[in-house]
DNA sequence: GAGTGGTCTAGACCACCTT
DNA sequence: AGGTGGTCTAGACCACTCA
C-alpha cells in the first residue's frame, strides 16, 4: 500500500510515524494473520520497493526491524523468511540440546565441525584447575532445528577426565558419552547468559550476517568432587531460543 | 583512518573487509584500550565522516553493529556513547532489583510511572486464576543504574492481596513492602527470557529508538498457597543485563 | 541557533545463491 | 545468467537536544 507522495527527507507518511514503521507494521500483522507462515519466503527488496514506493533503504530499515524482534531472518544473498517458533530452554533441566527439542516436538540435528587438542590459556585454566598450557579437548558442533542452524557451541573438556573422547560418536549427546562412557556425573551446573552480537567466525559457521544479533550461553559442568566436566559456550541466533527457569525454594 | 580511494557501490578496503566492520574494529578497540572511557561519548557521526571520508550510511552501520554488540549505546538526537558494564541477575536469588545492583556497587533508582486498576484480560485472569474483569493493580515503573535508565516494568498485583497497594511508598522494593505489610512471601519464582526489541511505547519511556535490542524478563512468584503474588514483565535494555544461574542437585 | 541523530531518496557495483 | 541481498555514495529535510 503506497502511501503515495512524501516529501524527500523529512519524516514519513501523513500520520508522522516514519515509513520503515509502517511497513513493519504491514508485515508483522500479515505473519500474526497467518499470510505469511513459518518458513516462508518474503517478497525480495526490490520487490516492496516497487510495491510500496519508497526507497530500497527504508525497506531494509523495516526488515531489519522484524529481524531484531526475531520475526524473520535472512539466509545470505538468498531471502527474507519468516522465523519458525523459539526453543524453550531450561538451565535447571539436566537434559540435553536432543533431549528438550524433541520433546517439544521438533528435529534436532548435531554436526561436529572441529576437535582438537588446544594448550589452555590463563583463563581457560583457571576454570578447569590446571597449569596453563595444559592440552584440552576443543570440539566446535552446530546444532539445528528443522533442519535450520540455531548455534555453534565451543565446548572444553579435560582429557585427563576423558581420554580417547575423539574416538566417540560426537554428533550426538555428549553429557551422555560423558555419563556413560567415563562415569562422569554432573551435580552443578553454572550457567551464564546474555545478549550478544555473532562476531564474523560464529555467523560464518550459522551462515548469518556478522554482527546479528545473538544470545550467548555459558554452561560450566561440575561433578561431585567439584571437578570441571564440561566448559561450553554456545551462540545462539537470537530468534531461536527462549529461558525459561522455575525455581521452588521449598522442595 | 581514511582508506584512502575506494571505488562507488563495491565492497570495501583493499583487504576485502568491509568499510563498516574496519570502523566498528577501530573503535571497538579504542573502548577496550580505554581510550574512550563508559559513558564517554563518541565523536559526531559527521565528524566521523570526515575522518573517515566514507559516506554517513557507512558511519551508521559500524555504529549499529556496536549498539547490537552492547559496546556503545545512544541518547535520541545527543549522541553515542560508550555503554557502561552490565548489571548480573540472578533469577535464583530472591534479593529484588534494589539490592543487588548495591551488591554489585553501583546506585539503583526507581521511579513509578503510574499506578491503576485495570480489569484483567484473559491470559492474565489464567495466571492469577480469577474471573476475566477482575480489577487488578497495574504498575508500571522505570529503574536505573547511575542515572541511566535500563528496565521497564510492568506488574500485575491482586489487590485481593495486597490492599491499599498505591498508599504505600512504591520507588523502592515491592517485594519488601509485599513481604513486611502484607505478609506475603514468595516460596516459588518462574522466570522467562528472551531476547526482543523494544517497542515504541516501552522505547519512548526509556528514551531509546524504537526496535533497540532488549531482553524480557517474565516473573511469576508464587507463594506457599500457590498463588500469584506478582506477575511481572520486565523490559531491559539488552546491553544492561547479564544473567546467571548457579544449580546444585545436590543441595 | 547550532549541532545532533532520525528518516529518506536514488542511484551504483559487488559477491553470492539459485536455477 | 539472472536475481538476491550486501555494501556504498552523496546528497536532503526534519525533530530534537543542548548551550
Amino acid at each position: 500500500m503506497p502511501s503515495g507522495l512524501t516529501l524527500p527527507g523529512g519524516r514519513g507518511g501523513e500520520d508522522g510515524r516514519p515509513h520503515y514503521l509502517a511497513l513493519r507494521d504491514q508485515i508483522a500483522s500479515a505473519i500474526a494473520m497467518g499470510k505469511l507462515a513459518a518458513g516462508a519466503r518474503l517478497p525480495s527488496e526490490r520487490q516492496l520497493q516497487t510495491d510500496t514506493g519508497t526507497a530500497r533503504g527504508t525497506i531494509r530499515e523495516a526488515l531489519f526491524q522484524l529481524e531484531a524482534e526475531g520475526l524473520i531472518y535472512r539466509r545470505d544473498r538468498s531471502g527474507w523468511y519468516v522465523s519458525p517458533p523459539a526453543i524453550t530452554y531450561d538451565p535447571t533441566r539436566w537434559t540435553g540440546f536432543m533431549s528438550y527439542v524433541i520433546d517439544q516436538q521438533r528435529t534436532p540435528s548435531t554436526e561436529l565441525l572441529s576437535i582438537e587438542s588446544v594448550a589452555a590459556p590463563m583463563g581457560v585454566a583457571d576454570v578447569f584447575r590446571v597449569v596453563p598450557g595444559t592440552p584440552l579437548h576443543h570440539l566446535t558442533r552446530r546444532r539445528s532445528i528443522d533442519g535450520r542452524a540455531v548455534l555453534i557451541e565451543r565446548i572444553v573438556v579435560d582429557p585427563a577426565l576423558a581420554p580417547g573422547l575423539e574416538q566417540h560418536d560426537l554428533g550426538g549427546s555428549l553429557t551422555r558419552i560423558l555419563g556413560t562412557e567415563y562415569a562422569l556425573k554432573v551435580v552443578r551446573n553454572r550457567v551464564d547468559m546474555r545478549p550478544c552480537a555473532l562476531t564474523t567466525s560464529i555467523a560464518d559457521m550459522l551462515n548469518v550476517k556478522p554482527g546479528t544479533p545473538g544470545l550467548l550461553v555459558v554452561r560450566t559442568s561440575f561433578d561431585a568432587e567439584g571437578r570441571v566436566i564440561e566448559y561450553d559456550h554456545e551462540y545462539w541466533r537470537h530468534d531461536a531460543i527462549r529461558v525459561h527457569v522455575d525455581l521452588d525454594i521449598r522442595s
